[in-house]
RNA sequence: GCCGAUGUGGCUCAAUUGGCAGAGCAGCUGAUUUGUAAUCAGCAGGUUAUCGGUUCGAGUCCGAUCAUCGGCUCCA
């Protein structure tokens, strides 16, 4: 038997060898440290018998999988705690996550996080015992029968749902016996210190709202120490980036009781949002869309033909006008339609490309909104396209390429996911199945990765979601592309072919930005408040020296106002020093500090959020160079000091 | 909507077993006229989220409501 390691050095071997076995062979310091083994790719318990040629890569604490490993283990551990503790306690589930791991509990009684202590230490106890961690596997009644026996019935429910041949296997350390497929550390004390409960959360069984609320307990654990407190310190820096925090110290938008959810844009928040704005208007105007905008309160039988009144009425603001039912619009797509149906079309004015910055409400449940990512107000940057069959693939892949255009310009990384249809929706299978024919091969022409997301497509179509992170890495979608069969249909639309026939034409939904409170909310953090000197709402400050020199800076300020710049003057008798610091902790790009000097030159002292003191140049050199930079939407690097 | 937590001047936070609601920053007034991250002094600012209860007495204890935060579910 043949293995060839990582390193890409091969292992000869006469007889079957366990991953342990091997790990140990090349270095016992390794096989402490092994939390699983990878077989050909596929994660492994250290126990798995080797017996053919394979690569073996031994995974550790270090790497994504074997880190899994350490927190399952651990997340076991915590649930052995638990058990301990709260012997009446039932257990669900309790999987690694991206950071950390969590477990599932229905407790006799509540739990507060003040018992968190109590539960780190057993788990310290239970590490110390050193507990040999065995795998063993049961037949489909007798795994029942063990978990019956041991009273926890989400268990029992767990294996009745396994399909028919799939192994049942169980870990177990000490007294503590778990169904698990792994892969699982050898023993208990290989969990090491580096772990902590971090919080406690609600989560319904198997994730449907209709099923009981568990207890969730989320905690982490790394390999080291180290790396533990490189979490946390990690942790605390991204709440300083927090949007709703900078929101509110920048001055950019608020929240108020007297309307939860429908944000407030202040001064500086909205030279932000219409600069985004501008900028949306130009990329859109080159790629060929014109822009429309169509009413917020429309009545019940359009949103009957729409479809929205039967499937997303739940969602919508309603009143009366006239003794008759009408709603505000929760999507822009209806509106854009009868634009496109106000007159006939030809296959000439295909594609059309209809954009609109809709400001849309949204009835969200109580308890899911979330600063500007969640709220129940915002403008979607949306676009119709309308177009013939044969336009579908390109025009798809065009939207792509823009949100990529978009989002590059700001440096963000975006991951796509291909949404499938949903269980309340409408149309048939051949349209369902053409339109997400359609979407897949485009992204696979694009060479985008993706994931597919079965069954969380619109009412009316698949799409292709894009989705940003925002700074403790939770992903929100932003852009969208939907394609859509219905609308046409339901509104009957048509357009005159070539051959004088009328056809009907197929809908695109997109939006590049999603929101542009969601997508304001992402920058924010992203930037950490610091935007680049393009976005930034004020992009230089005038500092005078003394009261002495105050016509000067003005005179500073106008000029730069004047070219379009955003300039603003600090006129208070305070010191240099105070007006600085205030300047930079307001994240403003460019200081200009005059004085007597200054004055004297008709030249302004450069003191920039990027690099300190840029020195003395003349006004219309800063004004140059300053433009250049917005024009051009450079981002420039902080440089570091020591 | 569900589970859990939190709510004290504009902001950040104090207030001992229930016993006089306080500080710093910001604001205002005055002095200072300043050269690259906080000048000094004074003044003002509160029905402790709201409503109700327990008590001689409630920021503190109990209940309800609202909002916010961390999740779940749902979504741009």
């Amino acid at each position: 038997m043949n293995i060839i390691l990582k390193d890409g050095s091969h292992k000869e071997y006469s007889q079957p060898m366990t991953i342990l076995e091997v790990a140990k062979d090349i270095s016992e310091g390794l096989a402490r440290a092994a939390c699983a083994g990878e077989v050909n790719g596929e994660v492994q318990d250290l126990r798995t018998v080797l017996s053919e040629d394979c690569h073996l890569n031994i995974l550790t604490a270090k790497d994504e999988s074997g880190l899994a490993a350490l927190r399952h283990t651990a997340s076991h551990v915590m649930a052995q705690a638990i058990k301990r503790l709260y012997p009446e306690t039932k257990l669900a589930i309790g999987p690694s996550i991206a950071d950390g791991f969590y477990y599932d509990f229905e407790f006799a009684s509540p739990l507060t996080s003040d018992d968190f202590g109590k539960i780190e230490a057993e788990m310290k106890k239970i590490i110390k015992e050193n507990l040999p961690i065995e795998r063993f596997v049961l037949p489909r009644e007798e795994a029942i029968k063990l978990m019956q026996e041991r009273n926890e019935p989400y268990k029992v429910e767990l294996i009745e749902d396994l399909e028919e041949g799939e192994e049942i296997s169980f870990y177990k350390q000490g007294e503590f016996v778990d169904l698990c497929a792994g892969p699982h550390l050898m023993s208990t004390k290989y969990v090491g210190k580096a772990f902590k409960l971090m919080s406690l959360a609600g989560a319904y069984w198997r994730g449907d709202e209709h099923n009981k609320m568990l207890t969730r307990i989320y905690a982490t654990a790394f390999g080291t120490k180290e790396e533990l407190e490189a979490y946390e310190t990690m942790m605390e820096e991204a709440k300083k980036r927090d949007h709703r925090k900078l929101g509110k110290e920048l001055g950019l938008f608020m929240m108020h009781e007297a309307g939860p959810g429908f944000p407030f844009f202040l001064p500086k928040g909205m030279v932000l949002k219409n600069v985004l704005l501008d900028y949306w208007r130009e990329v859109h105007r080159k790629a060929g869309y014109v822009e429309i905008s169509t009413p917020v309160i429309l009545n019940r039988s359009l949103w009957e033909t729409s479809g929205h009144w039967a499937h997303y009425k739940d969602n919508m603001y309603t009143t009366v006008i006239d003794g008759e039912d009408y709603a505000v619009k929760p999507m822009n797509c209806p509106g854009g339609v009868l634009v496109y149906a106000s007159e006939p079309r030809s296959y000439r004015d295909l594609p059309l490309r209809m954009g609109e910055l809709g400001l849309v409400h949204r009835h969200e449940k109580s308890g899911q909104m979330h600063g500007l990512m969640r709220v129940r107000c915002f403008t979607q940057d949306d676009a119709h396209i309308f177009m013939t069959p044969e336009q579908i693939k390109e025009e798809i892949k065009n939207v792509a390429k823009l949100i990529d255009e978009v989002y590059s310009l700001f440096g963000f990384r975006y991951h796509v996911e291909l949404s499938t249809r949903p269980e309340d929706s409408m149309g048939s299978d051949e349209d369902w199945e053409l339109a997400t024919d359609a979407l897949r091969n485009a992204l696979d022409e694009l060479n985008l990765p993706y994931v597919v997301n079965e069954g969380d497509g619109a009412f009316y179509g698949p799409k292709i979601d894009f989705h940003l992170q925002d700074s403790i890495g939770r992903t929100w979608q932003c852009g969208t592309i939907q394609l859509d069969f219905q609308l046409p249909q339901r509104f009957e639309l048509e357009y005159t072919g070539a051959d004088g026939e009328k056809h009907r034409p197929i809908m695109i939904h997109r939006v590049v930005f999603g929101s542009i409170e969601r997508f304001i909310g992402i920058l924010i953090e992203h930037f950490a408040g610091a935007f680049p000197t393009w976005l930034a709402p004020v992009q230089v400050k005038v500092l005078p020296i003394s009261d002495k020199y105050a016509d000067y800076a003005e005179k500073v300020c106008c000029e730069l106002c004047d070219t379009g710049i955003r300039a603003e003057t600090d006129m208070r008798s305070e010191k240099i020093g105070y007006k600085i610091r205030e300047a930079q902790t307001s994240k403003i790009p460019y200081m200009l500090i005059v004085g007597q000097k200054e004055e004297e030159e008709g030249s302004v002292s450069v003191r920039s959020r990027f690099a300190g003191d840029e020195g003395s140049m003349e006004l219309q050199e800063f004004v140059g160079r300053i433009k250049e930079e917005i024009d051009g939407k450079i981002q420039r690097q902080t440089e570091k000091k020591d």
